[in-house]
DNA sequence: CGATAAACGGACGACACCTTCCACTTGCCG
DNA sequence: CGGCAAGTGGAAGGTGTCGTCCGTTTATCG
């Protein structure tokens, strides 16, 4: 599991997704299922993508149909369940970096860290990019990776470790091309992704004085509402 | 249109896809249907990708769904067909490249001119990665494709114009990772493409001497053989 | 023009997945 | 231990796509 860093020391992470968030805890056998459930999903949706059958989830989970869509109303609620606790390490890998006195080094990692798990889980990558619109707090969640990604820029590019012209909506780029080798094999998809990165950090660094193309509009905000147009 | 670049001029393309290549002639009527299929299906790949419901391309061609079947027994077949212009614009690219004297300008072109195609149409990339068991002799197009960008690469580096760590699966890298960016809105996809290729060709440039994580197999060849065992 | 075979498209059966309903089971609490 | 509500899974209805069959149309040629 190269791909997983330990998440961030600190306040202890108060217990997520162990039972239903809000209201009646559930009864026993319902929270093993809802359990078994996001299991299997998980699983699922990293080897297959988030395109499987929501049903053979169900089976492989050794519950009926039903039971699954009781807990999760839509295929977006189960995604998004599935990959909290990875949407939740990257805002912890995000957090470090900005913690870190080195920006460019801190920038690296998030880089690093982010793609590396996007190349070794095929959902993963799916779930990164489209929208949850049961998690309520997904949007602020989003608005604050923003504002961390644009303030690290910043201090790097003050550092003078950064490229003058280099845009926050590049890392956005990088991750869409990142994700544009997920589907080989895992260890291809790892080996790919890393020699990917290593050669796009080069060409961030402020030594570069050639003009580039202008930046695309690719803002997650904007990303997100053009997906939704789809 | 700036994607498409205009065939290489010399021998006059001998009239493919005008009617089936081997056996009897269409009758007329046949033949127009033919034709009307495959520019739609050219159309609807393009904007929608390659997993658009046959039967949508039958309904908005204005025949049958029997009528295209009959044409194009497999989903394959139909795609292999409505992209072979635009592959065979690839290799032409390639030789023009080959017959550039300057070998980084070469490179860079092909790279350009096929990426920017993939960033403009959906389908395009969709086909360009996947196998064609119809195509008798789309194995020996890729084998030549491949030879030439080995040759390509290898002369920009003895021009010293190209990393000597630069390996030819990189270019492989270069355009999954291009393909990464596809899904957007047209415009959109080509600037993130065009900035994309500029960052990642800056760093294939032999100024650079940090050392890189070693290449991916990525051949196009070991690439189409995982995909099949998906 | 008329015969003939090629070509056509509507309709249909098969299949996969989604989603809901409902009669039955079972953990939980008094 | 017993009643009840929470929970369950199987079965069934709905939808969309695939791929084919077959009666009808129509281009082509003499």
């Amino acid at each position: 599991m190269p791909a997983q860093p330990s998440r961030k020391p600190g306040p202890p992470a108060e217990t997520v997704t162990t039972d239903t968030d809000g209201g009646t805890p559930l009864r026993a056998d319902a929270q093993h299922n809802r359990d078994r459930i996001l299991e299997v999903a998980r699983e699922a949706f990293t080897t297959q993508g988030t395109d499987v059958p929501l049903t053979a989830i169900a089976r492989r989970a050794g519950v009926g149909p039903a039971t699954l869509y009781r807990r999760f109303p839509t295929r977006a609620s189960l995604i998004s369940e599935a990959f909290a606790e990875q949407l939740s390490i990257c805002v912890s890998v995000l957090d470090e970096a900005l913690a870190d006195p080195d920006p460019w080094r801190g920038l690296c990692t998030v880089i690093e860290q982010v793609c590396a798990m996007q190349a070794t889980d095929r959902g993963f990558t799916a779930a990164f990019f489209s929208e949850f619109p049961d998690a309520v707090d997904y949007n602020r969640e989003r608005t604050r990776a923003e504002e961390g990604l644009e303030r690290l820029v910043r201090r790097a590019k003050d550092a003078g470790q950064l490229r003058d012209d280099f845009d926050p909506s590049d890392i956005t780029l990088l991750l869409l091309a990142n994700s544009g080798v997920v589907g080989e094999s895992r260890q291809v998809s790892l080996a790919a992704s890393r020699r990917l990165v290593a050669y796009l950090l080069q060409s961030f660094r402020p030594e570069h004085t050639q003009r580039l193309p202008p930046p695309a509009p690719l803002g997650l905000q904007q990303l997100h509402k053009a997906r939704r147009a789809t």
